[in-house]
RNA sequence: GUGGACGUAGCUCAGUCGGUAGAGCCCUGGUUUGUGGUACCAGUGGUCGUGGGUUCGAGCCCCAUCGUCCACCCCA
């Protein structure tokens, strides 16, 4: 066993019983951003290691420890993709969409971080984006998180809390950034090693911190608000009042701070306390500056991400059974005259059934087999198919969640009855 | 990268003081020539993660290694 071949670390298979559930939380995703009009882009998953180093940061942990990044064959620097902003961000600019033009846009995919795995933290875990471009005012950030909020409601997720912040301009942030350090500096007695590390490159993350011993220091510290400049404060103000007119539920939270070095103003997350230590399910916010860091014209940019596998942890907990399926009708095929028979009449069935699930019996096996796997299936009716049936040209329709008697029927009617019963 | 817990059948797990492995579920067959979901009976299935070491003898003790989980850190 264990010589065989394993998954690469904190690498996992989407199990059949599982992928229904996934199928469920992607497709209501969809549906709700095309519903707003956005139209989904696809990168690739590999990018020039430079892309990434100028977009997310240098100092920060992703760039810094976690990438997966190797050579190609020509000697070229690559990584496999630890988010899909930047990718994105290139792909827009590359193919002309961000000029003098607006873009909704939104991605999906797997991203590669290599961290040590923990409870939903892996090393390659999949993400919705939305990314959209060419829009300065809060209208678009307004918009951005009523979209998340409708995707929780399509996926009938509550309990979910969406914490929001302005980060400000980038020059009203260095001057807070300023009076922080400053003030941190004065309690450097107080700060553990972690946050000694951090005075020096993200300050900004130190009132993050979890350690409840800097918890009282922490809370006296300077906050945001002093450095926001008058539309600073309207933006945020105007997202707060849409929020608030739409019936959307929020928290103002000072301390939240984005890891990713590009945003800017708006900074958002929605987190959740039934995951453990990663409660956080979708974040996003405002990044202005990156076009520009990347070597385009400024366009003003919001966005954000949802973990998917964090949401189908959410998901599975609130309902176990969430996303399972089942089958509508089972053949149960007796000998191999109605095997032969068997698939032809299931084609006519799906013709006349399209969306069922209708499964034919293979493999042989006898009745008692076949019927528990009918069972396992989860189907309404099993058909049932054997000598006698082909030799009377007729078939026996047993209905399997009631206990009505199964009876026999007429092969020319099987059709019309499986489709009446089925839509009953 | 740091710390802790844990790897025994496909799955969930038991296994005493070291004496060459067990249950339930699943699967197959039978009780019922062709009837599931209830019951009973029988059967298939394991190099005890891997590699070393100690020992007459290791699932159990020691070391290493790989992996899983949880937390720190980080983040979706």
């Amino acid at each position: 066993m264990a010589k065989n071949i394993q998954a690469i670390r904190g690498m996992h298979d989407v199990l059949p019983q599982h992928s229904p559930l996934w199928q469920h939380l992607e497709q209501s995703v969809a549906g709700v951003l095309a519903s707003y009009g956005y139209r989904e882009i696809r990168m690739p998953i590999l990018e020039q290691t430079e892309l990434f180093k100028r977009s997310i940061g240098e100092v920060t942990d992703i760039v810094e420890k976690e990438m997966y990044t190797f050579e190609d064959r020509n000697g070229d620097s690559l990584t496999l993709r630890p988010e899909g902003t930047a990718g994105c961000v290139r792909a827009a600019m590359e193919n002309g969409l961000l000029h003098n033009q607006t873009q909704r846009l939104w991605y999906q995919g797997p991203m590669f971080r290599h961290e040590r795995p923990q409870k939903g933290r892996y090393r390659q875990f999949h993400q919705i984006g939305v990314e959209t471009f060419g829009m300065a005012g809060p209208d678009i950030d307004a918009e951005v998180i009523l979209i998340t909020s409708r995707i929780w409601r399509a996926l009938g997720l509550d309990g979910l809390e969406l914490q929001l912040n302005t980060l400000g301009t980038a020059e009203e942030r260095a001057t807070y950034r300023d009076e922080l350090v400053n003030y941190l500096q004065a309690h450097h007695d107080l700060l553990d090693d972690d946050s000694r590390r951090r005075l020096a490159g993200n300050p900004l993350r130190i009132l993050d911190s979890k350690n409840p011993a800097m918890r009282e220091m922490l809370d006296a510290a300077p906050t945001m608000s002093a450095h926001m400049g008058d539309v600073s404060r309207a933006h945020l103000d105007f997202i707060c009042e849409t929020l608030t007119r739409a019936g959307v539920p929020f928290v103002l939270n000072p301390r939240l701070v984005r890891g990713l070095d590009y945003y800017s103003r708006t900074v958002f997350e929605w987190v959740t306390d039934r995951l453990g230590a990663q409660g956080t399910v979708c974040a996003g916010g405002r990044y202005d500056g990156l076009v520009e860091q990347l070597g385009g014209k400024p366009v003003p940019a919001v966005g954000f991400a949802m973990g998917l596998e964090r949401l189908v942890a959410v998901l599975e907990e609130i309902d176990p059974d969430a996303g399972a399926v089942s089958a509508d009708l089972y053949l149960v095929l007796m000998g191999t005259a109605a095997e032969r028979e068997g698939l032809v009449l299931g084609e006519a069935l799906r013709n006349a059934l399209p969306g069922r699930e209708i499964v034919c019996h293979c493999g042989g096996g006898g009745m008692k087999a076949q019927f528990k796997r009918a069972d396992r299936s989860g189907a309404r009716y099993a058909l049932v198919l054997g000598d006698a049936e082909i030799e009377a040209g007729t078939i026996v329709l047993k209905p399997l969640r009631s206990d009505e008697e199964q009876f026999v029927l007429a092969r020319d009617a099987v059709v019309a009855t499986v489709v009446e019963r089925l839509s009953a």
